[in-house]
DNA sequence: TTCATGAAGTTAAACGTTTAACTTCGCGGG
DNA sequence: CCCGCGAAGTTAAACGTTTAACTTCATGAA
């Protein structure tokens, strides 16, 4: 309401000493910034950050866009993006593109028009096709969770092959040989490199999964009972002893298959999950599951974008985050 | 980079005439359109909304402030509310005040220099009065999920206290007469209506609750273990023989006690929550619980705000939203 | 006394739109 | 033949900042 006019017509000077009272750009005698501070207060004066982003070509906004913020791990993404902004001084634009390569296609533009500083995303497809928007702008941006083919970026990824590595190691440790794997969509980096850890952990071990060790699920629960359920029903010889599933969701929907069989949790079936959410420690028994720093990513996808707005010549810098093996008490 | 002025020396014409065709404000030859369409798509020109939002002073831009987005409530509230903004073309900024009011009144500062059309906001504190500063201004806000006593704001509310009513009742017909509460922090009207209609409930069947019946909990799980463990140490005449906790976390949190002490739940100790989270419907028992809408308030939320964008005037309206009674086998 | 210097202020252009007000021109009615 | 009118275009101001360039004036050195 008030601007900046208003503000100096009251302290009785020129525009351009307002602003450079308030950014403390150019010095101003004490007298003269004391009347604009007075001013400043007596009007409630607040600076409109539309017009300041119009003439500095910088905005302060950052946009993200995630699959769904209704998804607990990408709300963590999303506040620890939004924290490191705060701190900072941005603004974060929140963007759901639901996993539809169009709809974040239009969130780009949106974001653009809106001049944001940089983008962060979680994207929804696996190649960097359609990134090429950002790039021809030159707008700063970092990819988090999911890895995309060949794209030189700034990138903010989970060690999933080593988590995958880790639960299964973990299972073999306990001296489990038949070990089913329940995978989650494998056009996603994530999952499929925790399936590779899997593999790789069972390779070490000396042993050759069974094409039947392994199954699609989709990251629901519905999904990961439908797999419990599926390798219990195999022939003893090669029923597995042991799952590891690719989240904890279809950890926790296995856990009540194996349940309704009548079977035990970890005597009869060890299981281990991953994503450590909230509830994974309160399901009976507690679950075995690799943690990811997720808040920790999103923080850090603020971090590397931040730093890429000050200085966009710098090479691109590749972050794979450790991922912690939480050992409870169903593996 | 791109400007309006690019695309009018293309076309051949003035930048008001490009603006005119962009927008269909106003007439223009079928020829002249189609020159300004040809040199939009040949230089890949997009509006900056900054200098558009200056003009028309209208940013489409809304403003959401809740205490926690990793909080999977919150963050579907936002997730409803960032649904209704895209559809209308708004852009959604999210802000977390981590229920800290003065956090929260440096995030409505933002918004305000940030020109936001409105701000929907689950508040920090249980008063109105930080809240002037958007009346002094004019900015359109509603409140979401708490009450703020003696507000004349629009406002979308789960009708928390028929919840605990449905809760109460639904143990009271399972033939329970000794029911306890586990209640969340109680300057929060959430919790609070909560608590009310567990008292209500019980009046209504002419139990007088014991003091001891009523744990004050923190809405985290950690507190309802400790309050489940409590009501089990009572001795037998005046201990529970079923609890109603005002979250799913702490019902959950109470289970894991009931559990060690060797007890069946719902046989020994019946159970109902609050909130149905994801995990309510796996955990052993299923959780029974009271369902609120909360995708829908966050999209009630965002066309309430947007409809007060359109007309100010209208007197304000208060949303009380119907929450379900979900009987699984806890209860 | 003169003049370069620097401190502290002002002026005005620029950022990219929107939109009120103005121009131009062809056409039809009187 | 003149005039008014409407259609379709242009001009320029405005939105609220930032900032380069300019002015003014006191100071101190030569």
């Amino acid at each position: 309401m008030a601007t900046l006019r208003d503000v100096a017509r009251r302290a009785g000077v020129s525009i351009a000493t307002v602003s450079y009272v308030l950014n403390g750009t150019r010095p101003v005698s004490p007298e003269v910034e004391a009347r604009v501070w007075e001013a400043v207060a007596a009007l409630q004066y607040r600076p409109n950050r539309l017009a300041r982003g119009l003439r500095r070509k910088r905005t302060h906004v950052l946009g993200l866009i995630v699959p769904d913020n209704a998804n607990p791990f990408f709300a963590e993404i999303a506040r620890g993006l939004e924290d490191i902004s705060f701190a900072h001084d941005y603004s974060l634009i929140l963007c759901n593109s639901d996993g539809d390569p169009s709809k974040e296609q239009r969130y780009l533009g949106v974001l653009i028009e809106q001049q944001v500083d940089g983008i962060a995303l979680v994207s929804a497809s696996a190649t960097p096709a359609h990134l090429t928007i950002l790039r021809e702008r030159g707008i700063p941006f970092v990819v988090v969770d999911r890895d995309l083919l060949g794209l030189e970026a700034d990138c903010v990824l989970a060690d999933n092959f080593q988590g995958g590595y880790l639960a299964t190691w973990h299972l073999l440790n306990r001296g489990h040989r038949r070990i089913a794997c329940i995978t989650g969509p494998s056009d996603l980096t994530p999952s499929a490199d925790r399936v590779r850890g899997y593999q790789k952990a069972m390779e070490e071990a000396g042993i050759e999964p069974l094409e039947v060790w392994v199954y699609r699920g989709d990251f629901r629960a519905e999904s990961g009972y439908h797999a419990a359920r599926f390798f219990l029903s195999l022939p003893l010889p090669i029923r597995p002893t042991a799952i590891f599933a690719c989240n904890d969701l279809m950890a926790i929907g296995a856990m009540r298959a194996i349940g309704e069989a009548g079977l035990s949790i970890p005597q009869d079936i060890a299981l281990v999950g991953f994503d450590d959410i909230v509830l994974a420690s309160y399901v009976i028994p507690p679950l075995t599951t690799v943690a990811q720093p997720t808040y920790e990513m999103g923080r850090l996808a603020g971090e590397l974008l931040l730093r890429r707005i000050q200085a966009r010549g710098r090479p691109p810098a590749r972050h794979l985050l450790p991922v912690r093996l939480i050992v409870r008490h169903s593996a």
